[in-house]
DNA sequence: CCAAGAAGGTGACAAATGTCATAGTTCTCC
DNA sequence: GGAGAACTATGACATTTGTCACCTTCTTGG
């Protein structure tokens, strides 16, 4: 079918594959393979040789580590438009991340051979590609600093905020990315508990509200207070 | 005179500079000037503008972002041979962290315009920007995972081997780079006074050995264990 | 539809870390 | 070479965060 090309793939738009020529994007789409992921599937783990990268169509994936005490740290939520494994593929190492669906996931493999021919001709696409990491690492920096300067509270709140943000709110105001207290506590780098405890305080304060597992942001403007500390 | 040519410079050796041509270098060479900074002085500053990038020749420079509550966090310290602001001047955004000499220094300061239009005409010199820029991201991915799981005291150990492995030692067992307590708790993320209390530990079971602000490694094999959790 | 397991939630307590006060030490610059 | 500033050090205490134990509530597969 037509929409499956490359060429013609709206995600393409936000990611470095824009500044691939026509022909190119042709041999791109001709070698990628589409995959359907469910759910709390693996689409690779820490250590793993990657044979290309994923471009994300449809759904959610988070990046985590495993640090030595066995707890995971989500370090990245990568979307539609995405491009997945990307730094592996440059340096030729294994992923230092692993990488999972949140939700059910669409997305197309691109083995590495496509993308390293036009890395090493195509210096626009390499510098697309550049900017992208150069954007990832800025915000990298930030993370850094959040972890070690501010509060488990101020970063859950940063985290609700960044949750609105990136993947809205459905028509009764709740977050449309459902991610488990779990997952949460793994973003903001946190014991679970803690992070059930400030989701029970926010829902006291009228901060937030609850259903099941959906949260919605009730109050932004005081979450953002709390985040820049009052 | 001869050796302040970038054609014949040894640091380049070390950074992305070495994936340019002959004439390419020395256009880099004749537009560059040479500086001179002293120890705690500002390269730049969070929010600056840059006109092109630092290549060290010697000394060490801490790379930091300011918090909302006045602290410092060090992101990286760059030494001989790295790179410094490339990532500011490829997205073309103002800086996200300050610089400042943590000792002595001497670098050259390349103009943006040597750099961009190498960028965009020569894919080998790109990807080796690249290159560089992915391993960063790795190390800002394990910074943020070590952030979020390891304890101070195993965080400062860390440093303390980091260190070590990175800048040396001198002939009496002491690290050659010497950090304010200041500075290695703004490495660590911590209280300035948490780390001098855990460096004081580390004296009395004999991990370490001080001597005004130097410090020296002692065990470093206990060290390693109390990283990676005993 | 129900049992079992997973996920959510809370209390009590322990451990880690930050803060404030204060004193000793080293450094620097005139 | 010494006064003042800046840095290092330590105690006492407050706060934050983690851990363990236990219960409740969902979810899901047979």
């Amino acid at each position: 079918m037509e929409n499956s090309r490359c060429e013609n793939c709206i995600v393409r738009q936000f990611n470095s594959l824009r500044a691939m020529s026509k022909e190119e994007l042709k041999k791109v789409s001709d070698s990628k393979t589409t995959k359907t992921i469910k759910k709390g599937e693996l689409l690779f783990e820490e250590g793993e040789k990657l044979n290309g990268v994923f471009c994300v169509r449809n759904g959610v994936s988070k990046l985590s580590k495993l640090s030595a005490n066995g707890k995971d740290q989500i370090v990245k939520l990568a979307t539609k438009g995405e491009v997945i494994g990307q730094r592996s593929v440059i340096t030729e190492e294994s992923a230092n991340l692993s990488a999972m669906a949140v939700s059910d996931m669409e997305l197309c493999f691109i083995p590495k051979e496509s993308i390293n021919t036009t890395l090493q001709s195509n210096p626009n696409f390499t510098l697309e590609v550049l900017r992208h990491m150069a954007h990832d690492l800025k915000e990298a920096d930030d993370v850094i600093v959040n972890m070690s300067q501010k509060t488990v509270k101020q970063r859950v709140a940063e985290a609700f905020l960044y949750l609105k943000n990136n993947f809205g709110e459905d028509q009764d105001g709740f977050l449309i990315l459902t991610l488990s207290r779990e997952d949460i506590s793994n973003v903001v780098g946190t014991a679970t508990e803690s992070a059930i405890r400030i989701i029970s305080e926010f829902k006291k304060k009228g901060l937030i509200h609850t259903s099941g597992k959906k949260i919605g942001i009730r109050d932004e403007k005081k979450l953002q207070e709390l985040v820049d500390g009052f």
